[in-house]
DNA sequence: AAAACGCATTTTGTCGACAATAAAGCCAAG
DNA sequence: CTTGGCTTTATTGTCGACAAAATGCGTTTT
């Protein structure tokens, strides 16, 4: 049920969503190295396109580019994290408070209606996580908020970032009925057009999210 | 007193850094096309490099390209600009938060330092916003945080918009004085290692300095 | 006269080759 | 044996040419 309707018309857009797949699910090792002429011939298009594919990925904060160097995957570490989480938590919060702003009410009620259909395969799958039924509510939250700079820099930057941790240091763990329990206290908050308290219950429910994920960090 | 310590050493780089000095300041005008043919023999560079530096301008939301169609400079709009400050807040907001938790007492010091510079020149002539004082305070904010994430997105990508607002919107006007008295309070719950009211002031800071600009965007 | 089709032109997307820079290996000197 | 500088090699940066797509215009058709 992912929205996700960036469509690809070129051919460096193929090639940027597949490196970037490729990337996220690990396939191309985090701190690794990404050879121009490698990928030329791996993916079967010019260098050209490679190094404009690279370059997009460098602006998503996936690789690092260094010039007359050459691009290395992100490293994935405990700090780049907790970072990501501080940003999240400024940005999702603020757009929480934009959604009950401007949301619609036909939005609102259906995001409310997405709860429950979640709310159903909670009950009996603990799935929740792994259903993307996570990243589908996050997601209307944020264009909900209408803010261009927002949805930009969390759709197509740090949300494929937060991905790339959860596949990679295998998230999926508990905090299932919890989470549930918490998007159903924000999508009430905007309902309600409460916009103080909508922006107080996300950055706490991301914050929460945090603090499990640093938690399992250090027993691995 | 600009920390802008960005330098280029590719000739895309430079390329790049000309056309963004040249889009801000409306010299490029906004909403104008960018032929990357007539860039090219304008710039005295390869189409390649007007490419990648055009791209770069559109990770930095200073242009739209839409696929074989080409680039354009963004329309400055009073909706892009009210965007542009909900963002700030957010991001600025949690930037002072961070700042008050992690900055040195030496950074702070100095922080403090450079308000009573900005002092001196704010009791003769009225120019704290024309003489960069505004943006360097912000700066040291935003670099206080140690958030790449943060410091990116702002430094690299919405600073230059800002300027951009500013420049061709003839923003300069008065809040002067009330804005230094509003940083002078920051940084003295910096100093206190008050995180939340670090970020309460700072957001406010942000957000009366939007409805100034508001004001003005209404009255012209 | 308005709409639609097709051609021509212009602009962007893609490619392979060349130039410039940095990393690696080698030789020589201390 | 280590260190310094040089040469070699591999990789990135840059370029001009070709391919593909979109816009504009003229013609045709209803």
């Amino acid at each position: 049920m992912l929205s996700n309707n960036e469509q690809a018309i070129t051919n460096a857009d193929k090639t940027f969503f597949k490196l970037r797949k490729d990337i996220v699910e690990g396939i191309i090792p985090a701190g690794s190295k990404l050879s121009e002429m490698e990928l030329s011939t791996k993916y079967e298009v010019s260098r050209a396109v490679i190094r404009e594919a690279i370059n997009r990925l460098a602006t998503c904060h996936l690789v690092e580019r260094k010039a007359n160097v050459g691009a290395r995957v992100v490293a994935l570490s405990p700090e780049g994290l907790i970072q990501l989480y501080q940003v999240r938590e400024a940005l999702e919060g603020m757009a929480a408070r934009l959604a009950a702003r401007y949301m619609t009410d036909e939005e609102i009620a259906d995001m409310q209606a997405l709860l429950d259909s979640h709310f159903d395969k909670v009950k009996d799958s603990h799935s929740y996580y792994q259903e993307a039924g996570d990243v589908d509510f996050h997601y209307r939250i944020v264009t909900g908020s209408k803010n261009d700079h927002l949805i930009s820099v969390l759709v197509d930057g740090l949300y494929h970032l937060v991905r790339m941790y959860r596949v990679q240091l295998g998230m999926a763990g508990p905090r299932v009925s919890t989470a549930f329990d918490e998007h159903r206290h924000i999508v009430n908050a905007i309902a309600n057009r409460d916009e103080e308290l909508a922006e107080m219950l996300m950055r706490r429910h991301i914050l929460y999210s945090k603090n499990n994920i640093e938690k399992k960090l250090n027993n691995a």
